[in-house]
DNA sequence: GCGCTCTACTGGAGCGCTCTAGTATCGCTT
DNA sequence: AAGCGATACTAGAGCGCTCCAGTAGAGCGC
């Protein structure tokens, strides 16, 4: 049998792992002692104390988490689940990193794909000794969770699990939705189109809130949702169906940002001047929606927010007693760019741009 | 102290992970068995077997990574390091998950972020007990990579590492250029300027490359670089910096596809007409390039087999003996779409779409 | 000088697996 | 009947860590 690493210390001279019991020889102390120092555990002197680290430093050991995790009675791992095509959930990850850090976890990312089913990706997890899971806008089926569930804490980004026993963050999607429909009525437009989101996380939501918000706003009449879904070709695809017709809606509510860019850049390419012959929102406000020649209106989706609200609300629920089925809903807010403006014919000057307001967190 | 799961069995009913001890005795045999049926390794029964695998399969157990890992002299883990929010970074993932399983490997990602420094992503992948990182487009400094180099077989990809050890895989950045610069000279462009990808992986060959494949087509005096990096904010800004000139060039070869798409948003915003006034070529291939509204013409990455040959260079650097430095060289492919034609007041008629010539990937 | 508390440290039993070296049982030859 | 090689299984020693129980010695009051 070779040694861990085979063809021995090669060119480069990989050798052994160094482990707590080198450093303890080292310093001459014991392994005990070692461990304490890296756990950050009271009982070691001061001098001591830097002696180990400073040993520990010149051998390059780093502490082994598989052992560690082994022998730790809690693992304080947490698992994510994303799509790792995703951009929102990109923004999502690296809020979460910090997040679990500073309340003492690891994170172990698995990510799903076409040719890998959330459902491996989660057994992965598992494997892992995850205490809990958070999913990002999982497509998992409610019947699998439910047997995850016997495993480990699973909290759920953007999607709802009523009565399962899964925790759920997500956007109070009809204040976002309502907030955009007022404000493009407020400028006077009253043929509002919805692209939706298909069966996405938040989009039967969003459809809902968008019809609600047209009745509030005594636009019943005018309701129409064209059928999409979250990537840009949708959004272009219903941008050709539009462009089609007659004439086109004054302003357009897409089901997300990427549907919004799709929608702009096939109606720009057909000559429709934004916002002048049409004003466009997007939901989510992704990183390349803020960008300069962009300057999408969206709906901001608050990232650190649903990301903090995850992981606190599985920490939490692994550190206190079972209080199953908490719902953390965090307010959206609209981010006025360029891509909006009165309907031609109406006051020609837009109105000024409006600071966000922004909303605390509520936890219901 | 609390059971692994505090709250013990909570209202889900949570509890202890299932062990092979479980395992084996609800079957009535060792653990050992039991191991060996998970690991299919020879020495067991049909008909234990099956036995086996029903009876966890009853309780729900699921072999722990941790303990597996730490308990097997080759721990056979792959790291990958990515950033999360680059698509490029995500397709590869896809692709590296199915390879790394068909050799028998485990694959544990991390993600760095501008919170979170791709030191700290390698060490938690060491930490995780990784043969082999690969870093995908890596920004760390050499001198640590070679200090990771004592632990770990390194393989980076996009960026070259020489004489360091690193085992590299990227692309043939030459051919790929060359074959656009060339395609763009056969239409009849003459003033094809060169928006590059600054510092980014790849950029300086690409940078480069360009000048050559210039000269090449005798087109010495028209070359001309803007400079740029790898996103559509920077498409956007060389594009501004191009409108506000007398006249634009007929093509444009951008650094990446972010870019050109910038590029392309940019300028048909200020009403100019692709390709008919001018030719915009990107570099990857990315998903959203191949759209049916953008359609770009663009120089594709072998997505797939970059990440095939970076998990093959990683396992036979792992099972055989010291070869360091190997580097695995992929030929691009122009892809051919609707941004590109002859400039105007040439030949009116596009040439027609050709399929690309697909070439082997060449090891050197 | 005595017990007493405190701090600084050590010993050792696991955590859930893998893997080598064994043992038991079988069928089959000689 | 003894021997033999397979095949099917078991025993047990780790892997590198955590964490609890325990010890040595210093400092202190009385």
């Amino acid at each position: 049998m070779e040694p861990p690493v085979p063809g021995s210390d090669g060119a480069e001279g990989r050798v052994r792992r160094p482990t707590m019991e080198d450093v303890a020889a080292r310093v001459g102390v014991s392994r005990s002692l070692v461990s304490l120092v890296f756990r950050d555990a009271p009982g070691a002197g001061p001098r001591t104390r830097e002696r180990v680290l400073r040993a520990a430093a010149e051998i390059g050991y780093r502490p082994d988490s598989a052992a560690r995790v082994l022998a730790r009675s809690r693992s304080r791992v947490l698992g994510v689940l994303l799509t790792v095509r995703n951009p929102f959930h990109a923004d999502l990850v690296e809020a979460i990193y910090p997040e679990a850090e500073r309340l003492g976890y690891d994170v172990v990312l698995s990510a799903d794909a076409p040719t890998r089913s959330s459902h491996k990706a989660i057994e992965t997890l598992l494997g892992h000794r995850c205490e809990a899971v958070i999913l990002l806008g999982p497509t998992a089926r409610p019947s699998f969770l439910t047997s995850v569930l016997r495993r480990a804490v699973v909290v759920s980004v953007g999607r709802r699990f009523p009565g399962t026993g899964v925790e759920t963050v997500h956007t109070a999607e009809a204040r976002g939705i309502r907030s955009a429909v007022d404000y493009l009525t407020a400028l006077g437009h009253r043929e509002i189109v919805h692209i939706d989101g298909g069966s996405n996380a938040g989009s039967p939501e969003r459809r809902r809130d968008y019809r609600a918000a047209m009745r509030r706003n005594g636009l019943a009449d005018e309701i129409r949702v064209l059928r999409g879904d979250h990537t840009e070709e949708s959004g272009a695809v219903a941008a050709h169906q539009l462009l089609s017709e007659d004439r086109l809606p004054t302003a357009v509510l897409a089901g997300n940002d990427r549907c919004a860019m799709g929608f702009l850049d096939a109606v720009s390419r057909a000559g429709v001047v934004v916002p002048d012959d049409v004003s466009v929102v997007g939901f989510d406000d992704i990183p390349s929606a803020g960008l300069s020649h962009i300057a999408l209106t969206t709906v901001r989706q608050d990232v650190p927010g649903l990301a903090r609200a995850a992981v606190e609300l599985a920490v939490h629920r692994l550190e206190n007693s079972a209080e199953p089925g908490r719902e953390s809903v965090l307010d959206p807010e609209l981010v006025v760019r360029e891509t909006t403006a009165a309907p031609r014919g109406t006051t020609a000057t837009r109105p000024p741009r409006h600071e966000p307001d922004r909303l605390a967190p509520s936890v219901r």
